[in-house]
RNA sequence: GGAGAGGUGGCUGAGCGGUUUAAAGCGGCGGUCUUGAAAACCGUUGAGGGGUACUCCCCCUCCCAGGGUUCGAAUCCCUGCCUCUCCGCCA
């Protein structure tokens, strides 16, 4: 959510800076109902204040032992007029925070223009795409053998877009899992968490899936209106709603694995072969909370602990800035990490680290005690995948295979596979 | 699932429908004293929003959440959520 006072103060320059994400804000309808806001406000905050000074004045007599009568005729309509008055402003708030909750940020200065994935800005290349003296197989040719990855068992169990893996390549997928948290946490300082994996509405407004991107989400079809997480940032950022932290504590950089579900509703047809695009992943997720004036270093910093990740499992990648039209609702500034795959012979993206400013924090309430006021302001929030686990499975199978279709294990992972070196 | 108890400020914990404008203690902050510190004493103390272009002042809201009763609700009524204890069930 952005901050209300710009939509006051400073709308047309804010209805500028989101035309670079492609978001025409609608002015005059926001102006009208800010008119309505401020008019309404005030008269239902008089006339509170009308009613606690006479129920003040009643209780002051009465104990005086006076007749309170005249008094209580006194109060007359008031209560009628400040129970309409409170009523409209109700609706126009509502009508208000509606409206506001769907702007999306504030790109970053420095984001390059654009309207699409074309216009996406390479920053930097790392590694070099294995080359192979024979044909590539993709993951899923490689995945068939002893239906090591099993897309038809999970199509059986489930429906489409879910796999089953069994034997060397399960452990391998969770080897990733392991190996990921432990350099998270033992050489990039991340505090391991473990969060639920169903959240309530409120958490989901909080990072900013509510109320748009209800389609792409799996719900608990009960009263309690659960969802599944898409993403472990819901609970991780979550976490930090409603909070004042102390200047001590920041930065907070907090880790967790988790599965994501993701109903990709606006995907079909897409990426329909393999195990790119499934309504069930492991992600592993890097949060960070920091002060407003750290966010943009904490980004590189963000992003080159995901790098870390594919530089030991040596897999050549490139890293992407997104232009304003392909950045997420929430997002100021994103990169995002694309790692080669042989089969397609493109980059793919595995990560999607962004800077939420203040964005999210606003939404959730997070905010920290600055020193020198003593008053508490709003957190930024960043967030990045480190990595997802799936497309990162995929990734080591099709660079790493030989042309017998086996798959040799990166000296990383070695030991979390007891020693095997080549499935 | 059954039976009870309870949700009040950073924490503990009072609070007959009306000087409660939420007591008191702890903690925090500032000061006095001191060579310094502790102790003692004095003062201070939250969040959100609005008006006014404002390190001033004024107002509103907030005692789990949402409704209701009332001139007036932390206090009474209803609903929900959550926590705790016991029983049952259970990985």
């Amino acid at each position: 959510m952005l901050d209300p006072k710009l939509i006051r103060q400073d709308i047309e320059a804010t209805a500028q800076r989101l035309k670079t994400k492609g978001f025409t804000l609608d002015v005059a309808a926001l102006q009208k109902l800010e008119e309505q806001r401020k008019e309404w406000q005030t008269k239902a905050e008089t006339l509170q204040n009308e009613r606690n000074v006479r129920s003040k004045q009643i209780g002051q007599a009465k104990a005086q032992g006076q007749d309170i009568q005249p008094l209580l005729a006194a109060v007359g309509e008031l209560g009628e007029q400040l129970k309409q008055a409170e009523e409209q402003l109700d609706i126009i708030q509502q009508q208000l925070h509606a409206k506001l909750s769907e702007i999306p940020n504030i790109p970053h200065q420095d984001v390059p223009q654009g309207v699409s994935e074309e216009d996406n800005v390479e920053i930097r290349r790392w590694g070099t795409p294995p080359v192979f003296d024979f044909e590539p197989k993709d993951h899923v040719d490689l995945g068939a053998r002893d239906q090591r990855m099993d897309f038809e068992a999970a199509t059986q169990l489930t429906g489409s877009r879910f796999v089953v893996l069994r034997a060397g390549l399960a452990r391998l997928h969770r080897a990733l899992i392991q190996f990921m948290l432990d350099t998270h946490t033992e050489e990039h300082g991340y505090q391991e968490t473990y969060v639920p994996y169903l959240v309530n509405r409120n958490s989901l407004f909080g990072t900013g899936q509510l109320p748009k991107m209800e389609e792409d989400l799996f719900a608990i079809k009960d009263e309690r209106s659960f969802c599944l997480i898409p993403t472990a940032e819901v609970p991780l950022t979550n976490l930090m709603a409603q909070q004042i932290i102390e200047p001590d504590r920041l930065p907070i950089k907090i880790t967790a694995h988790t599965p994501c579900f993701r109903s990709e509703a606006g995907s079909y047809g897409k990426d329909t072969r393999g195990m790119i695009r499934q309504h069930q992943f492991e992600k592993i997720e890097l949060v960070w909370v920091v002060k407003p004036e750290d966010s943009d270093a904490a980004l590189e910093t963000l992003t080159s602990h995901a790098e870390a990740i594919l530089k030991k499992l040596n897999l050549a990648y490139r890293v992407v800035a997104l232009c304003g039209g392909d950045l997420g609702f929430c997002s100021a500034k994103t990169y995002d990490l694309e790692v080669w795959l042989p089969a397609q012979n493109r980059y793919r993206e595995i990560s999607s680290c962004s800077n939420m400013t203040s964005f999210q924090a606003r939404r959730m309430q997070a905010r920290w005690r600055h020193p020198e006021t003593g008053k508490p302001e709003l957190v930024h929030t960043l967030n990045g995948s480190g990595l997802a686990v799936g497309r990162c499975l995929v990734a080591i199978m099709e660079n790493y295979q030989d042309k017998d279709g086996r798959i040799h294990i990166p000296e990383v992972l070695q030991p979390y596979m007891g020693g095997v070196k080549v499935l």
